[in-house]
DNA sequence: GCGTAAGGTTACGCGTGAGTAAGTTTCGAA
DNA sequence: TTCGAAACTTACTCACGCGTAACCTTACGC
């Protein structure tokens, strides 16, 4: 019955949705979506919760933290990866519908925000571990830009079913890490002008 | 007046803004709204379309095709985000309203893959200059790395009004454009498992 | 067999907001 | 001074869709 809302409201979007289809789809009548979920807020807030604890416990359990950085970041990308292979409608349900939904935003805003900050102390950690400083902005932003592509990369791969979630986690490190191994070397971009 | 439109619809979404307030916030009456700009799918497309051109022009003025990649590539960024800080309300319709709401998404996709395919093929360019070549997924992940990185940089940028855009540009090019470099050395990460 | 409660369904009330018809003011030309 | 059209407003219609009241039906204890 949740994967039925979920699928509706990650095709139609929230407003769009509408309680009739879903519970047409669920092979129920309306007031029985009513009895089991409540309103459609809260219909849309359990399908959210759902989806974003399967993703999280997925990923948290992947990227141990025994493992070495670069192993757990890429087990860490290649969960989430996995996850949207695996659950296309409940990704777009996360990325798509809730973050412009006033209502749920803020909650996945600070979904995110943890994210973020978990892999900027990651970076912390294993740049700290090579003898280096860096600055706490410059780390967010490393975080920030690292799941900003993850998420770009999720969006693609979500509309190419063919692809393997393993392969496009591959790619992801090759663009990413590298990058991260520079800095780490002390070596840094300037702008000319 | 379409300033207006602008600022409501990303401060309470396509549906949840109605017609009524973007009016009054205009200082005119609906009927008027309607004169001007049709229906509210019309007037959102125009704010759409607005917004856009904004920012395209924008970037692509700044990333004049005879500058070296890295300048390209920079200015571009820089641009960006000059254009994100300063019209926060635009980015947000951009970004959070339209890419989810069906009616628009696809035009909205549209230009985004063009981006992307644009940065993909200045990279390979970049790289067959220095003689490597690339395989075209790479370049396309790599693009679509980036732009997921821009936004999500923008999103970040856009709800920190002190920041520099400048700035986070900069910030972006430390942590993509070296990575960049060590894939071009030849340097790729492999997973161990 | 018969009351009764659990687990449904059908059919409706009602607010909300897009879009408009009809009326009003402003202002320039004759 | 009057006519008329352009520019604008007030006050409405009407569809849509959430949420629910009222109505069925199956099964089980007594």
């Amino acid at each position: 019955m949740l994967d039925a809302a979920v699928r509706v409201f990650s095709r139609r979007g929230f407003h769009a949705a509408n309680m009739d289809e879903i519970a047409e789809l669920s092979g129920v009548s309306k007031p029985m979506v009513y009895a089991y979920h409540g309103t459609k807020e809260e219909l849309f807030l359990a399908c959210l919760r759902r989806e974003s604890e399967r993703m999280m416990t997925g990923i948290i359990d992947a990227a141990d933290g025994s493992l070495p950085p670069d192993e757990q970041l890429w087990r860490g990308l290649r969960s989430f990866f996995e996850f949207v292979g695996a659950h296309r409608d409940g990704w777009s349900v996360l990325y798509r519908q809730a973050r412009s939904l006033e209502p749920f935003a803020g909650e996945l805003a600070g979904m995110r925000r943890a994210i973020v900050q978990v892999i900027a102390h990651r970076l912390d950690v294993a740049l700290q571990h090579e003898g280096r400083q860096v600055r706490a902005e410059d780390l967010t932003s490393m975080a920030l830009s690292l799941v900003g592509a993850s998420e770009s990369l999720a969006d693609w791969l979500a509309s190419h079913p063919q692809e393997d979630p393993g392969r496009t986690a591959t790619r992801l490190m090759n663009a990413v890490w590298l990058g991260a191994a520079r800095l780490l070397e002390g070596e840094t971009w300037r702008p000319a002008s």
